[in-house]
DNA sequence: CGCCAGGTTGAAGCGCTTCAACGTCTGTGG
DNA sequence: CCACAGACGTTGAAGCGCTTCAACCTGGCG
């Protein structure tokens, strides 16, 4: 049942098989369908969740357009941790690529089983550490790299957005438009055709 | 003698006198003078350093050019905070702005005191979550704003940058060139003078 | 089959950069 | 005390990178 959570936990954290049951006892399984909204802007992310089956991207409604701001997959966790951690209203929306499935832990429960168990909270830095990591990677390619150098990164990093995401919203991922991302492939296809 | 880092600490985990005296214990007491390096890029971060005098700026050399990531003044952290979790060398310069006087805890102590006290295991999850938090902040600027409107939120939200930083770090720091930004004063100053 | 969302292509335009010249302030040595 | 250097900021003109808007193409789905 939870073999992928149990693995990305204890990659993290090893726990005892009766830690593990006790935190396992207060998971909530939903559904979602494609399209359907894990949260919108406005609601408090009451609990952090993570993707057991299917891919959900996030997004800003930013003067009436959608911006892009990442993509989760399977076997991670999917959630406006901001909106978690300060218990205020999240300003994104995180929604479902295809139907999914998912295990949510409530706000309260996480923060007594900190309390609780040291092992939890050591996870608990972890996870920020880890999360805090990869918003720094990200703000770099954004402050550092043009346009292109970002998707040849995300090409090579995270090959997976490439291939199952639809190109309007890698573009908005990348801080672009649908069009530029299209000539920049174009491009790159011009030039590998070149190599052969 | 550690006020500032005690009112700071206590704020986020309040301590008994007996656990901030052990951690004091570990803290090393370094000063930089003007333009010295508290890390250059290769280095790795063994410390995590507060700043208790003074002022720094964070920049990465990139393509030949400084491009200038971030401000920080007294009474706050100073790190590669990546560099020092992942102990790799850090990417980064972090240069005094002025006369400087930090405090270093290093980082195999912190590990400890993690271990042996949950309350500052509690502490580095906070700490951790704060700083994505600032990340966060910082990523959807670039994300959803102009250059322009980047420059007004900065003057809201930390007007010492504005009042104390030049102008040629500041406009790094916003993502544009020197010229580009006195180009937005000038307008703004413009428009601010026909509202009289 | 026909529709429409997602992707491509072209032309025009804007936002920001680049480069060069000039202005201004501060500190420093003659 | 002034001359001068050098760093920081301003201004103008030209150019490039990316966007915008519109037209067109293509494949998947009712």
């Amino acid at each position: 049942m939870y073999e992928k959570l149990k693995k990305y936990h204890f990659s993290i954290v090893p726990l005892t098989e009766e830690e593990w049951a006790m935190k396992v006892r207060h998971i909530q399984i939903k559904k979602l369908r494609k399209n359907d909204f894990l949260i919108k802007e406005g609601q408090t992310c009451t609990s952090v969740h993570f993707v057991n089956k299917g891919s959900f991207r996030t997004y800003n409604l930013i003067k009436g357009k959608e911006v892009t701001t990442n993509f989760f997959f399977d076997g991670s966790y999917a959630s406006d941790y901001v909106s978690y951690l300060t218990q205020k209203p999240s300003l994104e929306y995180i929604q479902a690529l295809e139907d999914c499935e998912i295990f949510s832990f409530p706000y309260d429960r996480m923060q007594e089983m900190y309390e609780s168990n040291p092992k939890i909270q050591k996870f608990g830095r972890l996870i920020a550490e880890k999360i805090f990591i990869n918003m720094y990677r990200r703000q770099q390619e954004f402050l550092f790299f043009t346009p292109k150098e970002r998707y040849l990164n995300l090409l090579k990093r995270r090959p997976k957005v490439i291939q199952q995401i639809p190109q309007i919203y890698i573009a908005s991922y990348l801080g672009i438009t649908p069009e530029y991302l299209s000539r920049i492939r174009n491009e790159l296809k011009s030039t590998a055709d070149s190599l052969l």
